[in-house]
DNA sequence: TTGTAAGCGTTATCAT
DNA sequence: ATGATAACGCTTACAA
């Protein structure tokens, strides 16, 4: 590994020059650029980041973190925000925070200590209080799905409440009175906020909620199978059921059709996010767009605006969830 | 941001011990360490990575760079690595190489810069030799989904072309003879071995292969669709699609109904990769088993073997798939 | 067991 | 325009 000494020993200038012409400074003569890009060739130099993070207190990278790696929902996520860096010039580190209190923590204080320049957190485990107190640093950042009291600028986050009572609304709309619903987990913030959008559609139409014909899932697809068995099973009448997300929307489509109930002339289902493979589900998922990738470059975008200063952009922090009309759901 | 420094001079002890209390040096005796530790606390000290990393030349990451961020596959193998890491104790940095040529050594670039201990490489783009001379340099790697000659021990991969092979003969054995394929981008490795092995399996039952018969797709939902469509439509018969991935098995699906063909009465289907959402589709996808989660983890033990030196695990270079057959196909 | 001091590979502040 | 030189925050011989 060639160092910048090398570099300015071939190249017969100081290291103030290299460094000069490695970061494209003006005031360096053509003759002295020529030199040390002559020699950085030949040694096949290549800069030390660490070292000139620790130098200059800059890394132009940010620090992203995601509750998990996988899945269609943090897939795009992380997609969006890594393409509207990288066109940017700025490099993305990407860690993981399960959902896990302690590991969210660790795994802040790690992007933090790798000297990244701002972060972009979608965490659900940690509270408010530690991201207020963590606001009171040095390192900026973004939160994503959420809204923090005292943060709402740094916040971007959907309207889940209005997504919930879309999807059951349209479900009412067309003539469904026996609905089911498969939550996430309640203890995020999401999942209750998309419940109570539930809710408040039925009540508008004068439905009374019946806890029984809720089951408290967990985002993932075998739990969506689970509750539409235990739905089923209950002895209660279900024209439609509604989900939290598509991933559980899927699993229940196959626990309906475990029940030998024909989707939707038998059973309606409605989804949530819009995942890509919503529409190669059959029958096509009908669900509710999050404009998750709108979202994420957005968050980019905040970050190149605030601290990078870029060209600014005008930032938009709540976005809305529109009903995506498929063939899940039948008309009564 | 507390330093090192500040934290010595609180606690009233020199650089060297704070510095070997945080790294739990033995012979450091008992009374220090309370002192250091609880000056820490006071300061709400967090140690510097980038200036460790620096001084000590390691950084407990390792560098993970895979074509794409997002989809089933590589969200797998994020995940598998990074909690087979996370459960010793070391950190991931993952970046994206968009299967081009260019940003691919860039990312390698990036992650040798922040000096990561060691890397994990889904590449595609890059060719063989960039690989070889890459392990002249200091920073090692393993490599995934890929076979480079001279560096085999370092490149843990399926054998596609058994893959391929299985999921055709298993549609020959169903009694199926006019079979399409779909492939993935013939650029990539993998999509040429998986297309070899549906070859090996139709000649071996005297079958002809027909390039008509072949249609080249890129991995993604859509030109599954977009195939099959093209199939359907060349006025050749089909009793049954193999497709090179789930994904464009997805998307056959969707092509074969838009042209009113019931799978799998009317047309068979198989995918290949078995990925989570695969016994979701209805009907349920027949595929072949890559155990990717599995050669992820193994990759990060690879890294904890050689690299960390830790407990010595056996490592398997060559994984197989196998055949999962669900109800996607008929047998005639 | 503890402390001193020389790095690690850059950047940045001064001079010149 | 260029060059010394002191940081940056930590690790690590080497001494004591």
């Amino acid at each position: 590994m060639a160092t910048i000494y090398e570099v300015s020993a071939l190249a017969g200038v100081s290291l103030s020059s290299v460094s000069r012409v490695m970061n494209n400074h003006e005031h360096v003569s053509e003759k002295t650029k020529v030199k040390v890009k002559a020699a950085m060739e030949t040694l096949g130099y290549r800069p030390n980041a660490v070292a000139r993070s620790l130098a200059s207190n800059r890394s132009d990278c940010v620090g992203i973190l995601v509750s998990q790696l996988h899945g269609p929902f943090f897939g795009d996520i992380l997609t969006g925000i890594e393409e509207e860096l990288r066109a940017a010039g700025k490099h993305s580190i990407i860690a993981a925070g399960h959902s896990d209190k302690t590991i969210e923590k660790e795994s802040i204080d790690f992007l933090i200590s790798r000297n990244c320049d701002a972060l972009i957190l979608l965490v659900d485990a940690v509270c408010d209080e530690y991201l207020i107190e963590l606001n009171k640093g040095k390192t900026p950042f973004v939160i994503i799905n959420r809204r923090v009291d005292g943060l709402e600028d740094r916040c971007l986050y959907l309207d889940n409440h209005l997504g919930g009572y879309l999807a059951t609304k349209h479900l009412i709309e067309q003539g469904h009175r026996n609905i089911g619903y498969i939550s996430g987990p309640l203890s995020i913030e999401d999942a209750k906020a998309r419940l109570e959008g539930h809710k408040e559609a039925l009540s508008e139409f004068d439905i009374a909620f019946e806890k029984e014909r809720c089951y408290e899932g967990d985002y993932l697809t075998q739990s969506g199978q689970d509750g539409a068995n235990q739905l089923l099973n209950d002895g209660r009448q279900y024209s439609a059921i509604a989900c939290a997300n598509d991933e559980m929307a899927a699993g229940a489509m196959k626990g309906i059709r475990d029940h030998n109930i024909e989707i939707p002339s038998g059973c309606s289902i409605v989804g949530f996010d819009n995942v890509y493979f919503a529409e190669y589900l059959y029958p096509k998922l009908s669900t509710i767009d999050y404009p998750r990738i709108e979202m994420a470059k957005m968050s980019a975008q905040w970050i190149l605006k605030n601290v990078y200063k870029k060209k600014s952009i005008t930032i938009n922090n709540i976005f809305s969830p529109t009903l995506v009309p498929r063939d899940s759901i039948r008309s009564l």
